[in-house]
RNA sequence: GCCGCUGUGGUGAAAUUGGCAGACACGAGGGACUUAAAAUCCCUUUCUGGAGACAGAGUACGGGUUCGACCCCCGUCGGCGGCACCA
């Protein structure tokens, strides 16, 4: 009887639901497992195959767990506020709460018919008020930490999204989301003081689980540097501090440079002291008008304008040194000015060269280096000359001595800094949490009593940001105008709404205890489920969500709200589906690639002709799926066709789960064929108790490599070994009943629906659902063959191979491989030198003359 | 430029981490069943030579260490991702 997978699914899928399967409860006689997937952004294009890459992982893993004996709690909720949504309710006057409504729905049931283990009890919505209270209840408690405040200052204005975004948000200079341009403005925005955590979201990182890619990636991130800061002095008697990692190198620092937004050069204008303002004026003019992304693409080119009329003195000889403004010191970082060091810094060496200024070799290499040609940056081999005290002295140890004549003399100081900013908690928008803040003409800014949240949005129909980029909430006056919660007197409310990255900072939280009433989680749920066991998600998240919410983690395990340090004690990461690209040659079907072939040619002209029509991307044979593109496909046109077990084993089939892979259509079928050869293996029922002799090494091996492999992630090749045991029993007539379950058991994470219905079939009472039955367990022992197969070489190249008992001893199997006629003829009239036997794999022999 | 990852058949990929390279699939070719097709089943499928057993070559390229290297070391060239004037 072939298998009906509609029928099947839908038959267990409400089962599941019916009974609560994978409703998760505190229960303290179980060991407790909390598996999370990045909840989705709820998008009106519906699930891609991208999201259940992911979750089919977890789900693998979580279902496994369970027969396992684990407590399991894996959830799944929406993370729905945000751009896109607003950007569609303006354009089809919806508004953006209904288009939200919808597109859950939607995605809700498209990922019910993949049949993931969800406990659904438990979904949030970070639109939900009860939902958002919570993450305006921690924004309170940021504010009264005195880690949340409001600032007038230079921030990263998207120009197609008419809205501030996040260092983290701006990518090569443009909008991560959209992809417009991003210039600065001077806007004042509230702001979260992550720089506060820079050390503990770098130390924290050394207990977990993490893999290495995302640990580094955090690090490179936060960007802690451990220099110091040296005390210049100038003509004119000020102070001009400069943060370097190279003091060792100050006696070679030639000149300065100041950011063109550094505080003194206003005052310096303003006394008269600078005799070239206006070149210095149209300088700092030109740096304010470029955007980060002219910033950058111009670095090629160091300039720059000297201040006449002022040098300064460098603290360690007493030298004057001339002062210089340049953009490519940055006002952001360190003390917005710099020491230069020509000789030895890459950046201050082109830079000397443009203007002609003197480069002071103080570092020696074993080699003789080339100032004239480049700087000599290697802090490994070099020591330092031409530096008085500090002659002959290795870079490492000269810093210490020069930090330590710093101190002594009261002329600067060790200091650690970060690239790590302050984060910009503001966004001009509507469909965002409202920050439950209000001005006061009295008392200023005053926060909202924690009683009267949740302050909800207004429900309003025109979304347009306002002209100057204010949010669209400013123009409702009857909303913005309120009374002080402190005087009573007439006050306004804050009008930006809250960053996308808010409410999911904190998500994993209330999955704990989604209905909590008087906290974000009962202590008692936190305390059970804490932290999460193992979250996966994309890379893409590294430096904006998995940074935030370990941020807010810290911060709310440092105000005693949570009982663990970190979040997530181990996290993983999938790759991209990616696309077949139509337009590359190797893409193209047959026939079209012989026109080519025939009308330019050669395939390389062939391949230009395209890359000149589609561009360079036609080039790449697989490219990420795009709507444009044509190659996006959709999951729920794969469960129509094959089912939703074909579809997961697929994903999971694919490829190294943390490698990018292509999606191909033809390969689903060979999954979906393997998947009915289990179906019909139903029918192949052979005698006998227990595991054949012929099978049961088998057996064995596969129960212990695919719960391994299920554990490692390693999806791939746990099938390949399931596929493997299926040909076996094939091969050997059919399967005993108690094969036959071992199958199904291990199968089940893979395809739960069609191993649920073979359980049954297998006599199994539907309420012994094998979701929850225990997972089979294996012998060691009997994980090895009694005789296996060896190699024989000579000289590490095949003569021949021999089968013999897998305890053979050394001595044995070198004798009876030397027995063997190809082996002698190889040996023949040649002196053995050595005689090398590794365990149940080979023999080699090597040999001389 | 710096940091991280990566390079294996026509394709997706395996390889117990130094031990028989290409498991498991896809695709392709041949055959069986069928009036025919689909489905299913069987065989072949790294390359070169050979009818064949077999022989030789082979994990981006060049060297090295080793009895033995996809794996370790040195150098070169590609691909992907991150950071990008962070002093």
């Amino acid at each position: 009887m072939k298998y009906d997978y509609k029928a099947v699914e839908a038959k267990w899928q409400k089962v599941w639901e019916d009974e609560k399967t994978f409703h998760a409860e505190v229960d303290h006689s179980k060991p407790k497992f909390y598996a999370l997937v990045e909840f989705p952004y709820p998008s009106a294009a519906g699930l891609h195959v991208g999201h259940p890459r992911s979750y089919t992982a977890l789900d693998v893993v979580a279902r496994r767990r369970r027969q396992c004996g684990y407590n399991v709690l894996y959830p799944m909720g929406w993370d729905a506020f945000g751009l896109p949504t607003e950007n569609y309710a303006m354009k089809n006057h919806i508004h953006p709460a209904i288009v939200t409504k919808k597109n859950v729905d939607r995605f809700r049931a498209q990922l019910k018919s993949l049949g993931f283990s969800f406990d659904w009890d438990r979904e949030i919505n970070t639109t939900d008020p009860e939902y958002y209270k919570w993450t305006q209840w921690i924004f309170l408690q940021l504010y009264k930490h005195g880690l949340a405040y409001k600032k007038e200052m230079n921030v990263n204005w998207c120009t197609g999204c008419k809205c501030v975004l996040a260092n983290e948000e701006v990518v090569n200079g443009v909008c991560e989301r959209c992809g417009s341009e991003v210039v600065h403005r001077v806007k004042s925005q509230w702001m979260l003081k992550i720089t506060d955590y820079a050390d503990k979201l770098i130390d924290g990182l050394d207990g977990l689980d993490y893999i290495d890619r995302v640990v580094t990636q955090q690090k490179n991130w936060i960007g802690r540097s451990y220099g110091a800061e040296v005390d210049f002095g100038t003509t004119t008697g000020d102070t001009l501090t400069v943060y370097t990692t190279r003091c060792d190198t100050l006696f070679g620092a030639t000149y300065m440079v100041l950011s063109p937004e550094h505080a003194l050069l206003a005052r310096w204008i303003k006394e008269g002291v600078i005799q070239n303002v206006e070149a210095v004026k149209v300088y700092q003019a030109e740096a304010a008008r470029k955007s980060d992304f002219e910033r950058t693409e111009i670095n090629k080119e160091k300039t720059g304008v000297r201040l006449e009329g002022v040098m300064g003195i460098n603290p360690v000889n007493n030298q004057e040194i001339p002062i210089f403004i340049s953009d490519y010191v940055l006002a952001t970082y360190g003390t917005g000015a710099i020491m230069a060091v020509p000789a030895h810094d890459t950046r201050d060496w082109e830079f000397a060269k443009k203007f002609g200024l003197p480069i002071v070799e103080v570092v020696k290499g074993k080699t003789e280096s080339n100032l004239d040609k480049e700087a000599f940056t290697d802090v490994a081999t070099g020591t330092l000359v031409n530096s008085g005290f500090l002659n002959g002295l290795s870079v490492t140890d000269a810093k210490e001595k020069m930090a330590a004549w710093l101190e002594e003399n009261n002329k600067g100081r060790k200091k650690v800094n970060y690239k790590l900013r302050d984060w910009v908690f503001s966004r001009q928008r509507y469909w965002g949490e409202p920050i439950p803040m209000v001005k006061c003409e009295k008392c200023g800014w005053q926060p909202l009593p924690e009683s009267s949240l949740p302050l909800t949005l207004p429900d309003i129909v025109d979304f347009e940001p306002g002209p100057d980029g204010e949010s669209p909430l400013a123009r409702h006056t009857d909303w913005v105008k309120t009374t002080c919660p402190c005087c009573g007197g007439p006050a306004v409310r804050e009008t930006d709404t809250m960053p996308q990255w808010a409410g999911s900072s904190w998500y994993f939280l209330r999955y704990m205890d989604p209905h909590c009433k008087d906290a974000i989680a009962s202590k008692e749920a936190l305390e059970y489920w804490s932290p999460v066991d193992w979250y996966n998600g994309g890379m893409e998240h590294t430096t904006l969500h998995l940074l935030y919410s370990r941020f807010w983690h810290k911060f709310l395990y440092d105000i005693g709200v949570v009982p663990t340090a970190e979040p997530y004690q181990k996290r993983t990461s999938h790759g991209m589906i990616l696309g077949l690209n139509p337009h590359n040659f190797a893409n193209l079907p047959a026939d079209e690639q012989k026109k080519l072939l025939e009308e330019y040619g050669s395939q390389k002209a062939a391949e230009k002709a395209l890359e000149e029509k589609y561009g360079e991307m036609s080039r790449h044979p697989v490219v990420k799926m795009s709507k444009s593109l044509g190659n996006v496909v959709n999951p729920d046109d794969v469960v129509a066709a094959y089912g939703a077990d074909t579809m997961r084993l697929y994903e999971m089939f694919m490829g190294d789960f943390e490698q990018a892979a292509p999606w191909q259509t033809s390969a689903i079928a060979g999954c979906n064929r393997f998947l009915d050869r289990v179906w019909g293996l139903f029918d192949k029922r052979v005698e006998g108790e227990g595991y054949r002799p012929a099978i049961e090494t088998l057996m064995h091996q596969t129960i212990k490599k695919v719960g391994n492999d299920i554990e490692g992630l390693k999806m791939n090749t746990a099938i390949a070994q399931l596929m493997t045991l299926v040909n076996a029993l094939y091969d050997n007539g059919g399967a005993t009943k108690a094969e036959f379950e071992t199958l199904v058991q291990l199968l089940n994470p893979f395809a739960p629906h069609m191993t649920e219905e073979l359980w049954e079939k297998l006599g199994h009472p539907h309420t012994e659902q094998l979701a929850y039955y225990p997972w089979p367990s294996y012998d060691e022992a009997k994980c090895v063959e009694a005789t296996v197969e060896i190699a024989v070489q000579v000289n590490g190249k095949v003569r021949a191979r021999l089968t013999v008992p897998a305890d053979i001893s050394a001595e044995e199997a070198i004798a009876a491989a030397k027995a063997e006629p190809a082996v002698a003829e190889a040996l023949a009239g040649k002196t053995v030198v050595k005689e090398i036997y590794v365990k149940g794999r080979l023999v080699n022999l090597a040999v001389k003359g």
